[in-house]
DNA sequence: ATAAAAGTTTAGGTTTGTCTAAATTAAATT
DNA sequence: AATTTAATTTAGACAAACCTAAACTTTTAT
C-alpha cells in the first residue's frame, strides 16, 4: 500500500493539476505541502518508480491513471468523513478539514462503503465539493465564482474553496453557508470588490480575494 | 504528541502487565508487537526518557502514570470506534479490530467527545471489554472465565479476551456471541476440556485454550 | 546571445523505527 | 560456586521522509 506521505504527495498533485489537466511543479508542491522543493524531488522519483506519476526533471509532475485512481479514493474518504463529523457528530465545516486529513489515511474498503451507505450516499461535503463515486467519477457541477456575478445578479452559495477554519469563521461571521441567498448590489471598480446582499437582507463587502473562493448557483 | 509506534508500544505494555499491575519483558513486548527484541529496547530508552515508563535495563518495564492515562485514551478511542463500526455500520465482531487499531491514532479530543455521545456513552466494546471513561477510569466488572465453572453451573457470556479474526468466527460457527446463555453439561478431565450447552440446545466441547478465553456472569 | 535570476535537482545529513550480529547480564543447572 | 543457557542490550546498518547547501537547468532580462 501507499504511505500517508505518499498519499498526501498524490493528493496535492491532483489539487494543483486542475483535477489531473496540467503538470505541477516541484515549488508548488512544496508550497502547498509545507517541505522544501529538495524533499519534492525526492518524493517525485520515488512515486515515479512506482508509476503514480509521469515525472520528467525540470519539467513538472502529472498523476498517472493508477494515480488519478488513488487521489480520488483519498478525496472520496476525506469527503465522506467530513459529512459524517458534521451530520453525525455535530461539527461544524471549520473544524472537519483537520481530522479528515487523518482519518482519509485509514485502510479499509468495507469501511469506505459502509460509511457511504450510513451516511446516504451523499453528494457534496459540508464545503460544497463533490464526493467521487465509489466507480472514481467525479461529478461536476455548473456553478460560476462569484466574483463573476454583475449587479443586481443573484445566486445561491453552493460551494467555497478554502477550508481553513479562518476563513470559513469569517463566513460564518458575515452569515455565509452552503444554501444562502446572495444578490450584488454594487461593485466597486477600484479593487474588484462587490457589495453582496445576504439573504435579502443587510450587506456587507466583500473582497474579490473572497469572492473568487465562494461559488453560486442561479437560483 | 506521540507517534503511532509510541502509543502502540504503550498499549502493549499495559496490556501485558494486566492494567499496570506488573513489570513487562523486552520479548513479552517483542511478541505482542511482532518486533525484534532489539527494537523494544530502543524503544524503552525512548519512553523512559519522556517519563511514559519506568524502565531499568534487564528488570523490564512499567508504565508511569502519565504512560497509563496515555494508554487508558487510546484504549478508549480503540473501543468506541469498535462500537461505532458494529452498532452503525453493520461490522461483525471479526472485522472491527483491525480498522479500530487504525483509528485508535487519529488526534482530536473533540471526535472522541463526540463519538462518545453519539454512540450514547456506551460501557463496553462488541467484545465485552470496559469502555475507559474521559476520566480515564476502567470499570472493572465480576465475572469468571468459563474455565472455571463446574459441572451444571451456568453463565451468559460477557466477553471474549481474544480479537483475532479466526477466534471470533470459531465462537460465530458455534453459535457462541455476547449474551448467549450456556451451561457446562461435563468435564473431560483428561485435557480440562468441558462439554457447554449453547441457549439451552445443542451442545459443543470447547478446549481450555477457548474456555480461558470466554467470560460469563451469573445468569 | 549572454548574463542574471529563478526553479530544480543532487549530495550529504538527521530522525524515527526497524533490523542482524555481537556483547553483556541474569537465571537456571550442575 | 561455577558453568551453561536464556534474556537483554549495544553496535552498526538501513529505509522513509525530511533538511541545508551546493550544483545544475531553464527562464527571463539585458
Ligand atoms: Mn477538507
Ligand atoms: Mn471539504
Ligand atoms: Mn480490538
Ligand atoms: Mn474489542
Amino acid at each position: 500500500m501507499h504511505s500517508t506521505a505518499e498519499e498526501n504527495y498524490i493528493k496535492a498533485i491532483y489539487k494543483l493539476s486542475g483535477n489531473g489537466a496540467n503538470a505541477v511543479s516541484t515549488t508548488g508542491l512544496s508550497d502547498m505541502l509545507a517541505t522544501k522543493p529538495a524533499s519534492v524531488s525526492d518524493m517525485l522519483r520515488k512515486l515515479s518508480a512506482k508509476d503514480l506519476v509521469h515525472y520528467v526533471k525540470y519539467h513538472g509532475v502529472q498523476l498517472t491513471e493508477e494515480g488519478q485512481r488513488v487521489a480520488l479514493k483519498i478525496i472520496r474518504k476525506h469527503r465522506l468523513w467530513e459529512v459524517f463529523l458534521v451530520q453525525k457528530l455535530n461539527f461544524t465545516w471549520d473544524e472537519v478539514h483537520e481530522v479528515a486529513e487523518q482519518m482519509e489515511h485509514v485502510k479499509s474498503e468495507l469501511l469506505v462503503q459502509r460509511l457511504d451507505e450510513f451516511l446516504g450516499h451523499p453528494r457534496v461535503d459540508p464545503h460544497g465539493d463533490p464526493i467521487p463515486t465509489e466507480a472514481g467519477e467525479l461529478p461536476e457541477m455548473e456553478q460560476r465564482a462569484l466574483a463573476s456575478l454583475e449587479v443586481e445578479q443573484k445566486g445561491v452559495v453552493c460551494r467555497v474553496k478554502d477550508s481553513q477554519p479562518a476563513f470559513l469563521q469569517y463566513l460564518n461571521r458575515v452569515g455565509i453557508q452552503i444554501g444562502t441567498q446572495l444578490q450584488v448590489v454594487d461593485k466597486i471598480p477600484y479593487d474588484n470588490s462587490l457589495e453582496i446582499s445576504i439573504n435579502k437582507n443587510k450587506s456587507v463587502i466583500l473582497s474579490s480575494d473572497v469572492l473568487e473562493k465562494i461559488f453560486v448557483i442561479n437560483p
